[in-house]
This record gives C-alpha cells, sequence and structure tokens, in this order.
DNA sequence: TATTATTTTTAGATTTGTCTAAATTTATTT
DNA sequence: AAATAAATTTAGACAAATCTAAAAATAATA
C-alpha cells in the first residue's frame, strides 16, 4: 500500500514509541509529533481504517503486523540516507536528521534498493542504529548502556541516542565516535559520573547524562 | 522565498513553457501539468501573490526575475538528482525522471550544494541537458538539431529531448549515445530521413523523428 | 465515593490544492 | 458586424491535514 507523507511519519513515530511502552497513548504521540491531540485522533482515525493498528478509543494504540512493517519500511529508508549524507556528502551527523525525514518520503523500491547496495548494504546508521533490511529484519545487537556496564571490561562504542550538535561537540571533545575502544574505570557514587579511558588516550571523567546516551558492546 | 511542491511544479513547468513560447497560456499549462485550467488559474493568483510573474487575466503570463531565479533552482536540482541515478546508482536514463521529480522537491541548500561536490560539479545531466549552477547561471552551448546539419561534417551528439523507453531502445540499437561522434552523409528527401555513419560503426538511416530528438555539436 | 483533574474525542473551522459547471472574455468565422 | 468557437475565469464543491474550543470518558484524589 501506498501512504502519505504525514501517514508515514505517524507510523514511525508510534513505532519509535511502542518499542518502548507496547501501548501508546494520544498524547505521548503529540507531543513527539509536535501536533495537537485532537490531529493525532484524526489521524488514528485513518490508519485504522487502513488496518495498520489496533485502536480504541479511549485505550491507546499499537501498530499490527501491517503497520509494523510499513514503519520499519520508513525506518529503512531515512537510516540509508543518513549513511549516505554522512558517509557520501560528508555531513555531521548532528545536522542530517532533518534532510533524511524529508527523503524518508520518496517512494521508489528500485531507488532505495540500488541506494542500497551503492552504499556497500551497510547494517548501522551513523547514530549507531540498525537499518533493517528490505524484509524489515533488523540486525540483531547485544548493547549495553554505558552506566551499567561491569568496570574494567574493554567496550565498543556503537551507538549514541541524543544526536544533537551539542552531544557531537562533547563526544569530539572526547575523542569518541562509533567503534571507539574504552574501558569505565571508576563510577562515582556522588553523581553518577564516570571515570573512563578510551584507547591511546588518558583518562577523563564524563557525566551521568552523556553516559546515558551511549550504548557500547563487550569487546 | 520558500515554495510548496505544487508551485515548484508549476514555475519549472511555466519556465520550460515561456523558453519556447515567450508568453505562456493556461490551456498549455493545464496540458503540461495533466490539470485543469481552472486549477492553472487558482495558481496563477499564489504565484502572482509571491510576485513570481507577471499575469493579467486573459493575456497570458510569464516569470519576472524572481521567478526565473526560482525555476533555475528547481532545475537545478532535478538535473543534479538525475546525474546522480544514473552515474552513481546506475539507473538507465529513461527511469530517472519521475523519481527526480520528488527529489527536487527537498529544500536544503546545504544538501544541494554537497551532492553538487560530490558529483564532481558536472555541467550537464544524463540527457544533455545543461545544469545550471548556484546563481542560476546556465552553460552556453553551441548545439544544432541533428536534422538541419550540414552534410559531412563531424559530430558529436550534446543531447537527446525525447527521454522514453522507446528512445533509449532505439539509440541503443544504432549504438548512440551522448558524446558518440557521428556524421551525416545523405538526407532523403522523400522521408527526410537521413544516412548517418556513427564512428567505427557501418552507415544506418535514421528517421526524421529520432533525428528531431537528436541535437549535435560541430567538432 | 464524590469531586477534581487529566486525557481523549467530537464538532466545527481553516488552509491548500484540486475539481466541475457555468459565466465571461477574447478570437475566429461567416 | 454578428454569430460562433475557443480560451479563461469565477463560483462553488470536496478531500486532506491541521487547528481551537467544548464535550465526554477515564484516572486520581480528597
Ligand atoms: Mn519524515
Ligand atoms: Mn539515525
Ligand atoms: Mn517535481
Ligand atoms: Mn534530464
Amino acid at each position: 500500500m501506498n501512504f502519505t507523507t504525514s501517514e508515514e511519519n505517524h507510523i514511525k513515530c508510534i513505532y519509535h514509541l511502542q518499542q518502548v511502552t507496547g501501548l501508546v497513548n494520544t498524547n505521548s504521540l503529540a507531543a513527539e509529533m509536535q501536533t495537537r491531540p485532537a490531529s493525532v485522533t484524526d489521524m488514528l482515525k485513518k490508519l485504522k481504517a487502513k488496518k495498520l493498528l489496533h485502536y480504541e478509543r479511549y485505550k491507546g494504540f499499537k501498530l499490527n503486523e501491517a503497520g509494523k512493517k510499513a514503519a520499519l519500511d520508513v525506518v529503512r529508508k531515512h537510516r540509508l540516507w543518513e549513511f549516505f549524507l554522512v558517509e557520501k556528502l560528508k555531513f555531521d551527523w548532528d545536522k542530517v536528521h532533518p534532510i533524511a525525514e524529508e527523503l524518508e518520503h520518496i517512494n521508489s523500491a528500485e531507488l532505495i534498493q540500488r541506494l542500497d547496495n551503492f552504499l556497500g548494504n551497510p547494517s548501522f546508521d551513523p547514530h549507531g542504529d540498525p537499518i533493517p533490511d528490505k524484509h524489515g529484519k533488523i540486525p540483531v545487537i547485544n548493547q549495553q548502556n554505558l552506566s551499567t556496564v561491569t568496570l574494567k571490561k574493554m567496550l565498543t562504542v556503537s551507538s549514541v541516542t541524543n544526536q544533537s550538535v551539542q552531544m557531537l561537540e562533547m563526544l569530539k571533545h572526547y575523542n569518541i565516535t562509533l567503534g571507539s575502544q574504552l574501558m569505565v574505570l571508576k563510577k562515582f557514587e556522588f553523581d553518577e559520573s564516570l571515570e573512563i579511558k578510551v584507547l591511546k588516550q588518558s583518562p577523563c571523567i564524563i557525566s551521568e547524562q552523556v553516559a546515558k546516551n551511549v550504548f557500547v558492546q563487550y569487546v
């Protein structure tokens, strides 16, 4: 089936929310979409008519299989374009989201398939988020939040959830990028900050706020 | 200023029509846009309000300087994306138009600048049409229609105006692509067909219909 | 449990882009 | 010049996506 840009944006947003909460409610979707609860209700009726979600009024909603498939298709396009923008056009990672937010709505299966091949069928976008394949299959990643990790074990940075300029600035300062190797030396109970050692650099301290946005894998 | 997708499509279409006719009229724009004359009139009011064209009702219309600038910006984006699709994603040239028709509406000056650089600042799109630079400047080309050319002079194919699968099939059969070298040996008065010799191939005959869509430069 | 607060939906309006049918203007023929 | 034809515009309608304000349902609290 074919969806409008607005429908695709809503579907994708519901998908992300239901990953966290299971069932999604009207106000949270409205907040996330920067729109009004009344507008969300309108859209829910359309998406229900297209049989993309389970929805009973006043009771919350979530995507069914068809809805999840549609969401993953948009996510795939979004992340492939982000990869293109960073790897080929040399954008900084904090600039690509709004552009990918538009590119993801270009509908051409052949375009995306060719783009995927051109990019070398990448598995992760520039933020470390997995890129679903054309069937909606997502590579499994065994990652863990940096703030919950065992001390003195070697780690690799696999993704970063906050993708703002500010975050990029911080990570650049610490010389951390996706794939960086590091180890947590100590956790300070006072403010939950961490002393870490990035490979080939002297130890430094990062705040709990930073740590909570960084995900890692054990090497 | 920022324009809607529909506005951009209309502006671009007016630009192409006025290249040929000077002044454009409602019916031709409606025909070209596959829409209704009444819808064109509606759009003209909007574009006039945005000060993009000279328009007096019942008298025809044409873009002013601001309108031409806006049109060239869309043309630039369209042709850069077409170049990307053919050169990088290996699309056949007859498949790229509808996709570029959508990509051209992604609005990000930085995206287009980076794309332009990534592609090596090309001057011509896959159909041989010139790509305006970011100021709207178009490379001058001294090309001539193949059907009006001097006999027995060496020529280079510089552009092809019909971009259908059918045309691509014909040209592939004759082994002609952009940049091919050829020479017209004889013009048959009976049906205006041409005997041509493509470099390294034996002479053959092409119809007037084909010739009229092929533009060349003297070597 | 009754009252109050929060969440969600409905009712009705607005904007954009399009359409059809009818009216108007301009162009072309007798 | 009058009649006819063609082009163009207007009037009024509709669908999509959004909004505000009010009503209804549900949740939280006294
Ligand atoms: Mn989007
Ligand atoms: Mn991303
Ligand atoms: Mn377009
Ligand atoms: Mn082209």
